[in-house]
Formats: C-alpha cells, structure tokens, sequence
DNA sequence: TGACTCATGTCAGCATTCTGACATACCGTG
DNA sequence: CACGGTATGTCAGAATGCTGACATGAGTCA
C-alpha cells in the first residue's frame, strides 16, 4: 500500500539491510531449533564448547553475544541437564573452564545438522566467490563499527560495556 | 588463548559473521541513541512514520522487526509524549494510521544524524561498487532464508507473517 | 447472505536478557 | 611489596520483547 515516492531510504540503507537478514537467520535457525527445545543462544554455547573445550563463562559470553550473566544461568541450567559440566573449583583465578559432557556432544549433533541445513539454504544461490565477497565485506562493516569510533575512546567493552546508565524512556 | 587447531567453522560461518556485524551496529547505534534518550525500535519507528506516514501499528512492527503487541505498548508511550498521534477510531476496518507530530519529528531530526553518522562509519573503507555487492548479497540471502523454506510448512510467527500487504517489499 | 479465513488492535502473563552491585583474583607499575 | 586497573563469577531486580488470547473488521467463496 505505502508506495510513496520519496526516497525513502530505508530501502537502500545498508544497516537496515543487514538487520533484515540477521533477524530473518535468527528466525530460520529458531524454527528448526526449537523442535529440538533449544535456543539460539543455546546452541553457540554448545557450539562453541565444541570448538573449543574448556572456555570460560566470559568468554562464551562474549562468542555468543550476550551479558555473562545472560550465559552464567545459561551454563547453570545446562549444567542442571547434564550438557555441560565445570570443576566446583577454579584451577587457576576465578576461571571455570567448561566442558562438554557426552550427552551434551549427543545433543548438539542434532542441532548442528539443523543449523547447518539453515546455513547452507542461506548461501543457495550464491557462488563460492560471493559468499567471500560477503565474508570479507562483514568484516570490513565489524571492524569500522567496532574501532573507528570518534572521540569516544572505548577500551574496554564486556560486551558492550560503554553503558552510561540505563535508557530514560520516553 | 584458546587457539586450536580444529577448523574451527564459527570462523568461517557467514551466519555467525553476520550475528556478529548486526550485534556490532546494534551496539553502535544504541551507544549514539541513548544519550537521546532514545532506544533503537524506538527510532526505527520514528523513521518508519518519517518515511512513509500513516502506516498502521502492524504494519510498524513488520518495519522494525519485533512483534505489533510491543510496538503497541511503543505507540502508546509515543502517544503519551506526543510524538505522534493515532486517530480515536478507526476510518476503516481496525487499522489506525499513525502520523509523525511536529514534536516527534524535531526529535527524530537529531536521531537521525546519530544514525547516519553510524552508518558512515560502517561504511567506511568500502568502495561504492563494494557497498552495492553487499546490498545484493544480503538481499540474496534474505530472500533465500524466507521463502527457499523446505517442508516444514511453518505458518505461526506473527512478525514476518506472510506481509504481503505491508512494508516489506524488495 | 452466511461461513470461513485472515489481519488488526489490544490486554495480560511469561520469558529472556540486561543493568547494578559485590567479592575476588590476576597483572602491571612504581 | 602495595596498589590501581582490569577480569571474572554470581546474585538480585528491572526492562524489554514475546506468546497467548480475544473481539472485531474485511475479503472470499459458495
């Protein structure tokens, strides 16, 4: 209906561009995860756990793009389930490196060939040159976004630490 | 630290690229935005009446990607601030068109050069010609991820619920 | 015309994630 | 060694968005 003229440029914008797709992913992988009862976040634990055993709250955290609290509760109930095990103590500092258990890895296979199959319909129709012109154009977006700020010297970063204080809503 | 020799695919998934790049710009527009008291849904919303005024609650929600209850509970603050009105009843069917106010429109401005200023960054060290490849490449893999679907004929997921009447488009 | 389907606006309850705060552990520098 | 700076794990409360549900209006088809 809304066929106006004007240059609206929310089509052409590349921002708006790419948080259509990201949704429209978040939401393919939701739908094929969730007969599994698994979660996004969910799954890039797992995931990455595979990839690399032994990694922190912290640093799963930060792979799978939430708060380490968000992730502490997550490990808490996968813990709970039996997916994922920690030591009661840190070996070293205040770390607790996580593991896999075998029922976790049983899980996660499952949901791999699920996710992959979302991947893989994703990049149909582009060819193997494409899809590294699109690699290589995300990182460019990543790597400007993240520290060709102004001004503002961000050091740090948790996660997305710069948080002055919470929003005033309207 | 942990640096395995695995091949390790998060590496290289284009999906987990782009959940990368979107968390990265949503973090970059949200840090420009709160000192406007404003959140990211929020302008977008704003934007959306900016471009094409009179859109419907829905029809919001399918332009900003989140569900039409919350973007109601948004319009209704908006209201309450008066940054944009919404008639008392309906001209016809349910749909009630929405419409920018002065007020709303005034903030919006300053909104807006936060955003583009981000976009700028992101774009930043990307040719004209790179930037239209990315522009097709996403659009590829949006329209792959919706409609490539296999069997599983889902219908529920009231967002991006068929639209065939509303923004979408492209 | 009546039945059916679909979209809309809205209320209410629930889930997920976030912000705030605290204690603690490591590391570099003076 | 003491100290400031930075990271970590974790608890608790708050915000944000989502699912469920209902009534209503419009379009379609027999």
């Amino acid at each position: 209906m809304s066929q106006d003229g004007v240059g609206v440029d929310l089509e052409t914008s590349l921002g708006y561009l790419l948080k259509q797709a990201s949704t429209a992913l978040r939401v393919a992988m939701e739908e094929v995860l969730r007969p599994l009862g698994m979660s996004v976040t969910h799954y890039a634990c797992l995931e990455l756990l595979a990839q690399r055993p032994g990694l922190s709250n912290s640093e799963l955290a930060r792979g799978a793009f939430v708060t380490r609290q968000t992730m502490n509760v997550l490990l808490q109930a996968l813990e709970r389930v039996g997916h994922v095990t920690r030591p009661a103590e840190a070996p070293v500092g205040k770390v607790l490196p996580t593991r896999l258990t075998p029922r976790g890895r049983r899980s996660l296979e499952k949901a791999t060939v699920a996710v992959r199959s979302v991947e893989v319909r994703m990049l149909a129709g582009m060819t193997e040159a494409e899809q590294s012109d699109a690699f290589r154009l995300l990182q460019s977006m990543i790597h400007s976004l993240r520290d060709g700020n102004d001004g503002a010297r961000v050091v740090a970063r948790h996660t997305s630490r710069r948080a002055r204080t919470g929003v005033q809503r309207a």
